[in-house]
DNA sequence: GACCAATGCAACTGCAAAAGTTACGAAGGC
DNA sequence: GCCTTCGTAACTTTTGCAGTTGCATTGGTC
């Protein structure tokens, strides 16, 4: 895996989620069906659950389950759920060294921003239960 | 620097050449202004020469210029000329294990692409002598 | 209460991509 | 012929992230 596997691992968990809501996985037994690691997992569903789309429980029988009907997930709620910017760039993050390059960052900012914005709602439009 | 510093150095040098066209200028001379070193100033203009924005010269009194008149340059044709795609993810590219991931990719992979081409878009409205 | 299974978390390692560096050849004006 | 500049290849350094290990904590089961 390399650069979105976050976005990968996590979108592709709560689909697999969202077919049987009602069962509790374990990170191990998400791990394996995702050729990766129970630690990243965790990691990554932790993001989830801090955003209120996940819930874990610990000790016997414990695990991961969905915190809201699958219908009630977007995929936007999961991306924003991970706090990456997709579209960012350090463009819009680092000092402006002359003029011209504050002009240019901001010019750029402006439209990434909107393009992050469209992202969003773009895939907002679909719920992690129309994906089958 | 960190993530797109290719983008960043090449927006900002021709923006700079854009203000005075007709100068001449050094790799080693850019390179000194965007605080970074001479190849790798020559490894980005040349996506940027291979593209048709800029022309290179050797020798005594050599170094690059614009190829075209500054009005005629938009920050798309930057974006694109370096070849980097903003919002690609591993997403679109990797081999579906399961067929709900197939399903998520497809779906992720329309999205992406569209914010991709809007992003095309909106860059394609500013050219470089706007910049100011 | 002892034990075991699970998450939570911190620290370390390994790896791959990109920047930075060095070196040298080719081109072209002086 | 010499010097300046690009072109390019090879190597080193840096950095972010996945992967790994270890251990504390929680909570169910016997």
């Amino acid at each position: 895996m390399k650069r979105n596997s976050r976005l990968s691992l996590a979108l592709h968990t709560v689909s697999h989620m969202a077919s049987e809501p009602e069962r509790t996985r374990t990170s191990a037994e998400i791990a394996g069906h995702a050729g990766t690691n129970p630690v990243v997992v965790r990691r990554v569903l932790g993001k989830l659950r801090e955003a209120g789309l996940l819930t874990s429980e610990k000790g016997h029988a414990g695990g991961w389950r969905l915190a809201r009907p699958p219908e009630d997930i977007s995929l936007a709620d999961v991306y924003l759920a991970l706090e990456e910017r997709l579209v960012a760039s350090d463009l819009a993050t680092d000092a402006p060294a002359c003029s011209l390059e504050h002009a240019l960052h901001a010019r750029v900012g402006v439209v990434l921003d909107e393009i992050e914005q469209s992202l969003v709602e773009k895939l907002a439009e679909t719920s992690i239960s129309d994906v089958r």
